[in-house]
DNA sequence: AAAGTCTGTTAACATTTGGTTAAACCGTCA
DNA sequence: TGACGGTTTAACCAAATGTTAACAGACTTT
């Protein structure tokens, strides 16, 4: 399953065409943002992280080739497609010369173009390299990977770890021996911050704590209306 | 910043277009191969390395869909533009459907398909980062030679693979010991990522785990809602 | 110290995802 | 056309994950 949804900026100046649009591609599960200008899109552009562009060309202000060179220079990478009502030759080479990915005639058939989304995204899944997240930390004598989600100890049996047990355990990890706000965990992992997300998020301090007590010198502390911290003593002499 | 000419299959039925189309392309520094018909087009595939296949759809013999499928099988990376006379969108859903990189409508403008070519292969030079052609893997005691889709245990009798399982091995094999998330594999080897899809592709991970449980050392793992990942551990001592 | 709030823990439950088997399907080839 | 290999679909079960409730205990504020 697909983790969530792809983000697509639209920017297409015709009010009504780029509603209809919007919706019919959120209902295919994109999440569409609507820009009306050149403009506003390079705005949303710069504000969030696409997965894909959809450009219109003929638009006041700022036209959809120039707009898509500005976002080319941010972004190298991310796939571009026109649109355009007239069927111009040198605007069509004008546009693979930016770096487009595809090219659509107004009117075009709906679907032809989710096809065309799907089969470029799949080209770019095929190529994303890995983001250079942080995976994997110390902890004490613990390691964490979050990205295969498990925790050893001392170099022994793999504990496996839920999502949100990785993701707990992580956030703390990356905040170690600070303060790790609760509303920070809240919102990051279980994107709401309320009453049950709050238990919910206790529950799984717990469940973290049993993986960690077999280490004397890590825990983890609440700290009372604020958050919790994860503490790692340098386990010098302890006992005698 | 081309090495040498790359090499393009155009397979073409109308001779008259075919070749003036070959020259078109000759003139601008591709190395084509014209075939006459499906059949040949596959011949000739299966017999050099090309760099893009440019189909006509209407053939005898052999449409360039059903070529295009069998050229799918063989390699799941060269780009394909499709050229059709009529412009139905059954038929364009289908290419894309097959993994069709473009789709051209004739009568065409000879300088967008260059475009489109020049963009493809761009996209395609950016992409293979690491495309290094890997076919050969040791994973624990096994060999998979997975050009020849087969799998030996400790030198002993090779069992064939079916080109699912090859595929799905192989890419476990080039995550070998990390993650390989289930969107991999359902965007490049069944070119779609849904509920059926992924309860396929669970069906070839027991497949594959039937044919590897011979080693004790070699097993795929689940990441729930991940992906799977090849553990390759090593033999050391194990029993005494 | 009493009340009220916040946190810790356990357990029951609901939901989602994965594993396995077998049957249906489909194109290919004799 | 019928057998065959490969793949998909269906069905069913098991495992993993997440949520909620309930209650005990700890902390804060009066």
């Amino acid at each position: 399953m697909e983790t969530e949804d792809k983000k697509i900026l639209l920017v297409e100046d015709d009010p009504n065409f780029g509603t209809v649009l919007k919706d019919y591609l959120a209902m295919n599960d994109y999440e569409v943002t609507h820009a009306k200008n050149g403009m506003e899109g390079f705005e949303k552009f710069k504000k969030d992280d696409f997965d894909l562009c959809i450009l219109d060309v003929m638009m006041p202000y700022k036209d959809g080739f120039t707009l898509a060179k500005e976002i080319r220079d941010k972004n190298e990478e991310i796939p571009i497609i026109f649109l355009t009502a007239k069927a111009m030759k040198e605007d069509v080479l004008k546009g693979y010369k930016v770096g487009a990915d595809d090219y659509l005639n107004k009117p075009f058939d709906s679907e032809v173009l989710l096809m065309k989304i799907k089969a470029i995204m799949q080209r770019k899944a095929t190529d994303s390299v890995a983001d250079s997240k942080q995976f994997e930390f110390e902890i004490g004598k613990f390691h964490l990977n979050s990205k295969l989600r498990f925790l050893t100890y001392d170099g022994g049996e793999p504990q496996k770890l839920s999502p949100k047990e990785n993701e707990l355990l992580r956030l703390l990890a990356l905040h170690e021996n600070d303060l790790m706000p609760r509303e920070l965990a809240l919102t990051k992992i279980w994107r709401d911050d309320n009453y049950f997300t709050s238990r919910s998020m206790d529950v799984y301090i717990a469940k973290l704590r049993k993986y960690l007590k077999i280490d004397e010198n890590v825990e983890i502390l609440n700290i009372h209306g604020e958050g919790f911290r994860l503490v790692v003593r340098n386990e010098e002499k302890d006992e005698e």
